[in-house]
Formats: structure tokens, sequence, C-alpha cells
DNA sequence: GAATTATATTTAGCTCGCTAAATATATCAC
DNA sequence: GTGATATATTTAGCGAGCTAAATATAATTC
């Protein structure tokens, strides 16, 4: 039985994401933080105050997967929670001072795993590859 | 605060990985798979007999994992363990009938969800897709 | 305004990967 | 051959995502 070239594609794209995942959260551990929280954080870094169904929206990912970042984040102290005064319903999440300073030290090394994945990849290789994969991203919806 | 461009890279193949792991997820149980075991069954419909050790290997994840993954598949009635006759500590890894009927259908779903995913996406881009990917792979190594 | 329906969040419990430590067997040094 | 070391697998327990069902509040309908 003989696999189609492109199965390979599917299946590198797996390895690739599993090993950045490996890779990265060793690097975040450093921060106190877990994988996956620093997009949570990200999103609070671009304004804070946002509702736990705007984080699920941005992060596309599950009500309750919020629910546990949140609460994960605001035990280490780096966020916290508030009613929303109009709709008892909702949750507005903002960040503590702890949680602002970690902006910084995010981005480094966000650059430095996207420096390591990226090396030797020319300029205009990047610019395709980025359209790609939007490409393939919507092919999924 | 303003993020590279590269940085969307890395989240992009975050993304795709992740919706095609739910895409794929939902299409698999139809067989009664769960994901990543189609990838043990595969190495397995190369030849079967293989160690654990050599799953591992073939499915760059740690003991446990193939450990848990192989102690599921043996539980449906995919596959059955056999202790080597020469060298007690290995268990060989084999497929029932039930194992390699599976063969096709994975094939299918597999040529499917591949199709979806590069749906529009050229075969001459479809190659430099596979050279770029393979590129990061061994950055991350 | 009481009952239904809709929305935001939480809880419970699952898969699937991981690490650290345990176990069981082989191999090597002497 | 006994003790130390190496290898293959398993166990225990955690993180991070999921679904289904529960809860709490709002909005709508009559």
């Amino acid at each position: 039985m003989t696999y189609t070239v492109d199965c390979d594609i599917r299946q590198s794209l797996d390895r690739i994401s599993s090993q950045m995942r490996r890779d990265y959260s060793e690097s975040l551990r450093e921060l106190n933080l877990y994988v996956g929280q620093e997009n949570l954080l990200y999103r609070l870094w671009l304004g804070d105050g946002v509702t736990q169904m705007q984080l699920c929206e941005h992060l596309k990912c599950e009500p309750p997967t919020v629910t546990n970042m949140v609460k994960s984040l605001e035990q280490n102290g780096f966020i916290h929670r508030k009613r929303d005064q109009d709709d008892a319903r909702v949750m507005r999440i903002f960040l503590t001072d702890k949680g602002k300073e970690l902006e910084n030290p995010v981005e480094f090394k966000w650059k430095q795993q996207q420096e390591k994945l990226l090396h030797s990849i020319l300029p205009e290789e990047r610019l395709l590859l980025r359209r790609l994969l939007k490409q393939m991203e919507s092919n999924l919806l």
C-alpha cells in the first residue's frame, strides 16, 4: 500500500506542532506559565477587561478551557476577575501588575522560538509560507 | 507593542494543528479509533511484530504514551501483544484481523482530510510547502 | 409578571500527551 | 556467579483540550 505524498504534509504539521509545544512548554515554565496561557495574556495585553466569551473567540477554544486557564492564571496572581456591573452573568478579566510584567519576557521567548523555527528560511519564503498556512486555516473552517 | 509578522506563522501552525485534531477526532470516532492510534496502526500495516520502543521511535513520543495507546488498542481488539522469546523485557505488537481491516477506511479518511486541508493549493505549492515544513522540522531538533 | 428561552460560566469526567519513579529483565565487570 | 549498570515497559499523576450537563442570570413572550 502506498500513501500519497500529501499525507506527509499533515504528519509534518503534526510533528512540528507537538515539538513546538514541548520546546515552548519548557521555556515558559521559567516564567511560571503553562503553554496556552501566554495566548490568553496576549489578548489582555492588547486591552483587558474582556469577557470569557471574548477570550473563547480569540483563542478558538471552548468555554470550559477558558474557565480553567483563567482559574490557573488567577491563582498565580497574573489576572483577576470582576463580575460585570450591567450583566451579572459575565466575568471581566483584568491584568494584575504581575501579569503586565510578563509582556516583555513572553515576547522575547516568542521571538526566540520563531527564529529557531524559521531559521534558514528566507523572507520571501516566509511570506509564501504565511499565505499557504492562512489558506489551510480557512480550508478547515 | 507590535508583534512580528513571523509570530503569525507559529500561531497559524498551532491553529491548523488543533483544528485538524478536532476534525480528525470526530472522523476517526466512526472507526472506533482515537486520534493518534491510527499512526500506531499505520506503522503496523507497514509490518507488525515491532517492539514498543520501535513504536516510540516511529511516533516520536514517550514510552508511557505508547503503553497507553497499545493498551487501548488491545482492549478494542485491534492488536495483540506477545512477549519476545529471546528478551523477556520486550513486547512485540501484532495486528488482529480487526486491526488489518482498518487499513483501507483509515487511508480513505486520511485522503479526505488532506484534500480538505490542501484544497486550492497547487501541486507546485504543495511541493514547496513540504520542503519548508521539513526544514522547520529539522530546525526544531 | 410568570414561564420559556437564550446566554455566560462552571462542574464533572473524558482523551492524550508528558515526566518521574517503579518494576522486570539483560548485560557487564569482577 | 554476584553486584552494578543498562534497557523495556508500566504506574502514578499532571496539564490542556474536549463534551455534556448543571447553574445562574437576562431577555422574550404571553
